[in-house]
DNA sequence: TGAATATTTGGCAAAATAGCCAAATAAGGC
DNA sequence: GCCTTATTTGGCTATTTTGCCAAATATTCA
């Protein structure tokens, strides 16, 4: 594997990356329904403001997600909805690996 | 968050982690034009036969990839055509993310 | 049976990640 | 300016992940 190569997969890893926890990908669920504030999210997230302030600059620094400050607040919103793609395809991943599993046990 | 939507996101979490790394990712794009066997797999990626087993198995574990032994070789191939919509996604997040920081720079 | 080939597993050390607390920063209202 | 509220950052420990080597396992062939 070239450079190049190495380079282009590690920068999309870093992506998925991003999204491949789970609390960032409920945050990233919240938000396919409209932008939210830090404090919204971490009522929502039940764990430290800044446990959800840090992955909310994962979300971000990833360029899934946008911030815009008004006031003393920060509300993120989804910049790239395409990421909610994932969901649909993730589900049927664990649906068909749990039919997978109920076939040999059948067997 | 109550219990089980919590446990449906680490499952969900749990399948994108599975792709959240450049090797992983290289082996599924890999497999999008057909089965390989590990040493052919591994002769690509330019690792260690065990890491590219071991990653194997972290993608199947998730349901991405199937295995099927014939002789002494076992192929892998994708059991989940759908991943291979992220990539069209991640690659638009990163260049979205270039144009942006493009724009930054112009200011 | 024994040698050769293909793959997986165990074990370990290095690196990356997560989450909490405390402290710093920023903005608004008095 | 000072107090309150909202968010971010630094720092620390615990946990997880990686990737290599060596060893185990499986399969074919002589």
């Amino acid at each position: 594997m070239d450079e190049k190569t190495k380079a282009l997969f590690e920068a999309q890893a870093a992506v998925i990356k991003a999204m491949a926890h789970p609390t960032r990908l409920y945050i990233v669920d919240r938000l396919s329904k409209g932008e939210k504030s830090v404090l919204e999210l971490t009522e929502m997230v039940d764990a430290d403001v800044s446990t959800v302030s840090k992955h909310l600059s994962v979300l971000k620094n990833a360029g899934i997600l946008n911030d815009d400050k008004r006031g003393k607040q920060v509300f993120y919103r989804l910049a790239m909805p395409c990421v909610l793609g994932f969901f649909t395809c993730v589900r049927s991943v664990i649906e068909s690996r749990a039919k997978g599993q109920i076939k040999l046990l059948r067997k």
